[in-house]
DNA sequence: TGTTCCATGTAAACTGTTACATGATTAT
DNA sequence: ATAATCATGTAACAGTTTACATGGAACA
């Protein structure tokens, strides 16, 4: 995940380890976000990959490393953006692909994330029968957290609505 | 984490590792579920840790490992349940403490589920602020999922509220 | 007789954080 | 002077999943 999400940030441009973790704090990082730990090294693992190149540069003193994303590394995080967005019933991981969706075609926009809410749906709906066919085994504070998730959610579910009614009026 | 979701389980009764699995699946799997590549490493570390005790059961010539929380196991458990509830902005972790909420007075429940909210209210301000000062960094994609966070956080508050007022009306 | 469920367990791999270490520049 | 920010990196640890292995019971 983290891999991709790097990958994106050099879509817009050269940038440094330490400017990628300042983006997240200021974009992502309220579904993601990534220590310095877990950076670097997926820098030096994208760089071996080729996914990336870097160039050393001096600025101010300071020694930058600055990384630009390859053709192959556009290509593969275009592979990943475009396939389905899954589903996770424990992270918002469905943010972290439709950040960059701008990077999509609006009909492939609007066809993922309506193929997402379908899953969600999936959930919704058992959620639903599980809080009707409750047979008293729950008390109330544990009811009250299977209703969070039924509100959740439906609140992804319309959000999703709002989303695509964006994308369909050119507002996207 | 893990460790204060089996013992709560452990709470309501005698139970075996494969039964707890079952069990979360039927209850917290929405906010939190495990493997049992994790279950059964984890509950013989609670039993060396004395939290927990053992017994071995041959049922319908099935042997099973039935667990009992020890007194400690108790104490520790309360002591966890107790302190604050924690905020993460990844996931909802409060959910967790939350589902064992009726094993506390209920003013000390309240007086925690308020004290979240402030933690909740703080991230949704700063989320706020920043969708007000948006210079145009952003595109369309980004600012939904700004949006998407300060609606999620706001749905957690008033979710707050009402379960405050249901433990003040009785109701839990 | 094969499949599904019950029941436990371990090893490898993955993902990530925390804490540390280095060293320069800039602001107080 | 000294604290904060810029900038990179590594080692130890923690938590977890996946895949595998075992074996009995129930059911079709």
């Amino acid at each position: 995940m983290l891999e991709f999400i790097l990958l994106g940030f050099l879509k817009c441009g050269e940038m440094s380890g330490y400017q990628m973790k300042q983006c997240m704090a200021e974009s992502t990082s309220n579904f993601f976000d990534a220590s310095f730990g877990s950076i670097y090294p997926t820098l030096k693992k994208l760089e071996k990959g080729k996914l990336i190149s870097m160039r050393g540069v001096v600025e101010g003193g300071k020694f930058k490393k600055m990384y630009s994303i390859t053709e192959s590394g556009a290509a593969a995080f275009m592979q990943w953006l475009q396939e389905p967005i899954d589903f996770s019933k424990i992270r918002p991981d469905h943010l972290v692909k439709i950040f960059f969706f701008s990077f999509l075609p609006k009909e492939k926009a609007a066809e993922n994330i309506r193929y997402f809410q379908r899953k969600v749906e999936e959930v919704l709906n058992k959620l639903r029968h599980q809080e009707k066919n409750e047979g008293g085994n729950a008390d109330g504070f544990m009811l009250a957290t299977l209703r969070f998730g039924i509100e959740y959610y439906s609140f992804i579910m319309t959000w999703c609505d709002d989303l695509i009614k964006k994308i369909k009026g050119g507002e996207l």
